[in-house]
DNA sequence: CTTGGTTTGTGAAACCTTTCACAAGGGTGG
DNA sequence: CCACCCTTGTGAAAGGTTTCACAAACCAAG
């Protein structure tokens, strides 16, 4: 068992995760992998390749204790503990994220938030004060922040994460539409709305284009 | 050439075609497939099997057209034209959403937003009037629009998705942190933060359990 | 016109992920 | 204790994506 995990096995790993603990709050005692499948569309041989990557969890005959399993996963995921987040640019997305109670909620707390804009500096927002932009280095030092986000322009997006990667933030979460680049194994996601939408773009084109040359 | 296209694949499209379009304002002519692979993360190689599965768009010995690869890409992807959106609850990311000049400026449009809140219908945001989740099939039948946008609470997405179907969208940007199933083709992208960032919590457990057990 | 340097387009190979299919194990009821 | 049913865990097969490597083509310079 164990190895590379691949992002596709993580993210089931999370969405197995999210239906057991309403399974867990439901009263469920024992979950089958036909019915952890289901919700996320994989298929039952799917989710017992993906567990058995990191051990054996299950009672043949029986399936999957959901409580252990949830302990299991939460372990593997590194949820069961909370995470400590900087923000950084507090403009609709980033007001929108620090307003959005269901991160708090599942262990991820924004403990600093950051900004260029002297109007907003010293202000509160979501009982959080906004901090300038020079204080990034110390700012994250001194609250042990562990991912940093950026909600910032593109133009400084990339600025920005090699900052945050150098104040020593383990992870980053990028909601500038950019291709960052990992540097110094830190782990970046991107979350880029643009590229969604012009995927949903190619997919009803690619349609029309069908029905189109079909009629 | 062309077949089934994978996701990946029409997703460095799309960050191709972001290049592309700033190398035409910097008034660059012509472009090579590895000068291209750089910022995506991509290979030249599979730039070009990328681009093969289109057509011959390339000169050998020269590269790409710049200008040409421009007007292709934006042809392939469905991006020659706009996008009319709906927007389906108007809280914190439904706001962010609406302020946010970037969708526009890359021609998705939002063109009716809607939303359950006595206390919003009626009032004007980002120069649109906010219309009762009631008025949802006629509202979007009337408008036209495309894409249906779910930026409402975990418990009522699904249901929405499916009004936003029925009301004839052509596909769907989900923002709740729930697997919604495609029906009827309507294509589903979701954008789920809390599963990025228990992919980052995911990669930083595993980091701290490699260096602990190296010690 | 020929030579040399460059870059595309593409089969073949390597790699990775998903699905299949079944032996092994566990529970239940008689 | 035995016989039956059920579900896991896992090698092997299938399917998909990425990388390799090279012939074909193009341009420029002589």
């Amino acid at each position: 068992m164990s190895g590379r995990i691949s992002d596709s096995t993580v993210r089931r790993l999370s969405l197995y995760l999210r239906m057991l603990r309403d399974l867990e709050r439901a009263g469920v005692e024992f979950v089958s992998s036909s019915q952890l499948a289901e919700p996320s569309g994989a298929t039952s041989a799917q989710v017992r390749k993906d567990l058995s990557h990191f051990g054996s969890f299950g009672k043949r005959g029986r399936g999957y204790s959901v409580e252990g399993l949830v302990r299991a996963l939460e372990e593997i995921l590194g949820l069961s503990r909370s995470w400590r987040l900087a923000l950084v640019g507090v403009g609709k997305i980033g007001s929108a994220l620090l307003g959005y109670g269901g991160l708090a909620a599942r262990g991820f707390d924004v403990v600093a938030a950051f900004d260029v804009d002297e109007a907003k500096i010293g202000t509160w927002a979501y009982g959080l004060r906004i901090r300038p932009m020079t204080d990034l280095g110390p700012g994250i030092a001194e609250c042990r922040a562990e991912i940093g986000v950026v909600a910032t322009p593109t133009e400084v997006a990339a600025e920005i994460a090699a900052e945050l990667e150098r104040a020593g933030v383990g992870a980053i979460l990028n909601f500038a539409p950019i291709e960052l680049s990992e540097v110094n194994g830190v782990p970046i996601r991107t979350v880029d709305i643009v590229l969604e939408l012009e995927g949903l773009s190619y997919l009803m084109s690619e349609a029309g284009r069908r029905t189109g040359s079909d009629a």
